[in-house]
RNA sequence: GCACCCAUAGCUCAGCUGGAUAGAGCGUCGCCCUCCGAAGGCGAAGGCCUCAGGUUCGAAUCCUGAUGGGUGCGCCA
């Protein structure tokens, strides 16, 4: 149930009445014609800029349109009123009855009121997190982490069929790089005094694995050389690192439905496949690239290379897909990648990625284009930094000094609940500023805790109501009389719920999950605001003397509840019953 | 030098993809606790939406350019 697609509806169907009788001529197209709520309530429930969208093509005045409108539309039993507004807007008020059946129809389809079905079943692969499995996950990562699955669920109950995936970089030179590390550690729990050179790792997090690989190969590979241990270690600390990934991304409650390994296009000819795919149209070529003008690199020599023509399809730029030495570069993997889940079938495509990658966007998107001949679109979302703050003191953190930030530090001291909605406040390509501080406060200016507490706060009154014999089942709420809730406080709290279900479309179209948790902040404010106007005006508490009365005001409160918690699952978060 | 992202109240940020008089929280100022939860509530002040052009019935939103900030730029992933 969606009250302005209806009301959309009712629009359309006044212009076909008024092309049918010759008023509007016939062939307009009617696809810019909007129905949604003013920005200011004094405009009334819903504002339609039909008349001017169509007063051109159809070569009259605007609001000559919308009088024509007004009068059709004015005849509707759901519609009060009708009337003509500035340079040709209709503004429309609707019948009480209308928003008062809203919390029946919550209560009716419970978390599943506002869910879509503008998806239509289309596949959709979400790519997000895939860090390197180096060593544990970092605020950044987090961040990627809470907007990816916050996305993901977003566009489930949309209605599209999601799968949520993980792009593991166990393929390239940074593994090696953690094997030396590992050997060394391993070393170190022989009693062996070693040395961190450049370019190894000395994160104390692999003191342990170290000690397991011990444990393991025993003193098989003391004093070995490379070409015998670096393979077996090399997956072993791979695997090793994934574990502790997996375990840091249960923590935040984020599940993957599959992890896709870098390694495994290796060797088995699904490389060299994609590159096949791309030269058979015509996009693979030798050449040799310009230097990039204003910056050209001290040891600049032109080379010829194998390239990827990736300029046909928006790059600026042809990209290298081929080392000098024959080798691929990181760039051919994310190639197969793609075209791996190309052929998987998926209408679209979306991958989170640092904003740091940022320079990578286009050759990403041309790769795409290009494999899927432009059938598959892919959007990709760039993740701003997270500034971390302790008492308003900017934190800092230092991958050398040892001081970075793990996803874990953070989910243990505010708990996972806080994390993800605090980092769901914000636009993804906004920078956030995470404070530990006010993420734990319980104030009006902490978002997470006014939407737990609006939450709280109908539960505790439905607990008070069943003490007083009040029957507050979602059985009995939905069969209240709603025709009750006629103040102006009521009926806008459930105008407010009755944006719940466009609100959902138009997140999942912009793929904006923080609008979600912003709107949740704005239900929760209006409910408290009703919560208020109860100290003055006692016929608006929730609790009235008259059990059925009673029903009838949870029945609004519960259905906003319901929402709140629909809502805050979409997030990631859990709803407290309780908050004392 | 080039590409991408960003610029909205003193501060932190929303702004429903082009709609009407641009919003919220914090901070400031003034009121308010006998009241279902005062870890709060009501109200006020506060704006050249960075600047300059353009598109149109209409621009914070779209286009061009400028300024300021961030990120990145051929055998590192």
């Amino acid at each position: 149930m969606n009250l302005f697609t209806d009301i959309r509806a009712l629009v359309l169907s006044a212009i076909g009445a008024l092309q049918a009788e010759g008023t509007l001529p016939e062939g307009l197209n009617t696809a810019p014609v909007t129905v949604e709520p003013p920005r200011d309530p004094l405009h009334g429930d819903m504002a339609t800029n039909a008349a001017m969208v169509l007063a051109k093509p159809a070569r009259l005045k605007p609001r000559d349109i919308a009088e024509a409108l007004a009068t059709r539309i004015a005849s509707d039993p759901r519609v009060s009123s009708a009337e003509v507004a500035g340079p040709g807007f209709l503004n429309l008020r609707l019948a009480p009855s209308l928003w008062q059946a809203l919390p029946r129809a919550v209560l009716d389809r419970g978390a599943d009121f506002g869910r879509s079905g503008m998806g239509q079943g289309a596949k959709v692969n979400v790519e997000y997190v895939s860090a390197n499995p180096t060593g544990p996950l970092h605020v950044g990562h987090t961040r990627g982490a809470v907007f990816g699955d916050a996305l993901a669920s977003l566009l489930d109950f949309a209605g599209y069929e999601v799968t949520r995936e993980y792009y593991i970089n166990d393929g390239g030179a940074q593994v090696d790089v953690l094997a030396r590390s590992v050997y060394l550690r391993y070393l170190e729990a022989h009693g062996q005094a070693v040395e961190f050179a450049d370019g190894t790792y000395p994160g104390e997090y692999l003191i342990a694995v170290g000690e397991k690989l011990k444990e393991r190969v025993g003193d098989r590979f003391l004093n070995t050389g490379e070409q015998v241990w670096l393979e077996e270690v090399r997956d072993f600390a791979t695997a090793e690192m994934m574990d502790l990934i997996r375990e840091d991304l249960a923590m935040l409650g984020v599940r993957m439905d599959r992890f896709f390994s870098e390694k495994s296009l290796y060797g088995t000819g699904r490389i060299e496949a994609a590159i096949e795919s791309l030269k058979d149209k015509g996009l693979i070529y030798r050449g040799v690239l310009e230097p990039p003008k204003g910056k050209t690199p001290e040891d600049w020599e032109p080379r010829e290379q194998t390239l990827f023509k990736s300029t046909e399809h928006g790059d600026d730029v042809d990209r290298p897909i081929m080392k000098s030495d024959g080798a691929w570069t990181y760039f051919s993997p994310d190639i197969a990648y793609h075209y791996d889940k190309v052929q998987r079938g998926y209408d679209q495509l979306i991958d989170v990625f640092g904003a740091d990658h940022g320079g990578y966007v286009k050759r990403m998107k041309a790769a795409v284009s290009a494999l899927s001949d432009g059938q598959t679109p892919l959007d990709v979302k760039l993740i701003q930094l997270v500034k971390l703050f302790k008492n308003g003191e900017p934190f800092k953190m230092s991958k050398r000094a040892g001081t970075f930030v793990t996803l874990r530090d953070v989910v243990e001291e505010v708990g996972p609940d806080v994390t993800r909605f605090v980092m769901l406040t914000r636009k993804n390509d906004a920078p956030l500023d995470f404070d530990f501080d006010k993420a734990i406060e319980q104030s009006r200016d902490n978002p997470v805790f006014y939407v737990q507490y609006a939450h709280a706060r109908v539960c505790s009154v439905m607990r008070k109501a069943a003490q007083a014999g009040v029957d507050v089942s979602d059985a009995a709420l939905s069969a209240a009389d709603l025709s009750v809730l006629s103040h102006e406080a009521e009926l806008g709290l459930m105008k407010k719920l009755a944006e719940w279900p466009r609100l959902i479309e138009i997140a999942a179209k912009g793929h904006e999950p923080h609008k979600v948790a912003i709107w949740l902040n704005e239900l929760a404010s209006d409910l408290h605001g009703l919560w208020n106007r109860g100290h003055d005006d006692p016929t608006l508490r929730f609790l009235q003397d008259d059990p059925a009365t009673s029903q009838s005001k949870i029945a609004l409160a519960r259905a906003v509840a319901v929402v709140i918690s629909a809502g805050l699952g979409i997030l990631g978060v859990t709803p407290m019953e309780e908050m004392r």
